[in-house]
DNA sequence: TTGATTTGTTAATCTAGTTTATTTTTTAAA
DNA sequence: TTTAAAAAATAAACTAGATTAACAAATCAA
């Protein structure tokens, strides 16, 4: 098990005594995932909160009428889990899938809570993440309501330069909110006016 | 200036003691706003977050076509800022303005940082309130994934039932990122078949 | 090495929502 | 109470993106 990119990540917010590590390594836990596993399951409760050592996952929901919709991707030093079910203990409205293998550093919700009182430090990291998670589901949003379809592809290969590579297009125009026909007209009209 | 409500409020989630609170006091401030003025605007940095007392604000941007965009409304016992430019002090990409005269207590970054560090709880109310944030805001983009514009008109008025009363519908189209036409549409069309 | 499944392309037709323009209603100020 | 300004409604023409369907590559299992 490899927990030194977590703690690594973990320094970048706060830094940790000995002490403090033993603690944190000993309320987490470190699992591997093969690809095509579920971590959570749309209708049942999220247990954990994973952060991803290696591997990408997408975190999608299937509507009322059958159709599948991406709502994140995640990869190495990122996070991964449905908070809506976490926090409120209920079940998930959303699927977390791995589309490569997959190991995680998971934190249950007990153990959250455990780690919060003993390291405060923990819980301040949190609440950053948080933030920086809310200013970017946001900046979703101002996407989607000021750039057209062709510029929200551009702006997604620009943000994550990583994840075009690692996962089929359809994923990508389901993440982006459009047909897989759509983003391979954008592709190919991209292609020919070289922008 | 009225302070219970926000004591109210606080007791929601964590419970203080009097020096708590007679700390939490002296590190915010109360301040009243008109309708019409702005709490934070685009291009400068947001200073504060601000609980609503009473009143409502939008937060808005102007994109580079020069269209308005809401991106969220708020009101009493609600929360409003703009998180991005507060955590990161660079000018904000929003503005916060009142639609109707408005009560706020403000807390600055540095007096958040002040209050976080001696009293833990209210970290852990703003990591819980951050929680909530986000969930509500990936609510919004699923919404806008898998609901037609009628419906998510449908959804808005359940979820917030006070806010059509108190803001002109052409800024509720705004917030669903349609036209006042098309909205002024849904609407009579909502309104010959009942449903 | 072949066939089967998954992924991607192209093109015709269709539709939800936009744009533009005009008219009507409501609000607010004097 | 009148009038100007702001907000809402209506309707026709238009467009971004969806749907359907047929086909072409690529990947993979055996």
């Amino acid at each position: 098990m490899n927990y030194a990119p977590f703690l690594n990540y973990i320094k970048n917010f706060v830094d940790l005594n000995e002490k403090e590590i033993t603690f944190l390594r000993s309320y987490t836990n470190y699992k591997k995932y093969f690809k095509g596993q579920y971590i959570v399951k749309q209708g049942e409760v999220c247990n954990h909160t994973n952060f991803i050592i290696s591997g990408c996952t997408e975190n999608f929901y299937i509507d009322q009428k059958g159709q599948e919709h991406i709502v994140t991707f995640a990869i190495e030093n990122w996070w991964s889990s449905d908070i809506s079910s976490f926090i409120t203990q209920k079940p998930s409205d959303f699927n977390v899938k791995c589309l490569e293998d997959t190991e995680v550093i998971q934190f249950t919700c007990q153990n959250q809570d455990e780690i919060f009182k003993n390291i405060p430090k923990m819980e301040t990291l949190f609440r950053k993440l948080l933030e920086k998670a809310l200013v970017s589901s946001q900046k979703r949003i101002v996407n989607n309501f000021s750039l057209s379809a062709k510029d929200q592809y551009i702006y997604f290969k620009n943000q994550y330069p990583n994840i075009e590579q690692r996962v089929p297009q359809y994923m990508v125009a389901s993440y982006l909110g459009i047909t897989k026909e759509f983003l391979s007209k954008i592709k190919a009209h991209l292609v020919k006016n070289k922008s």
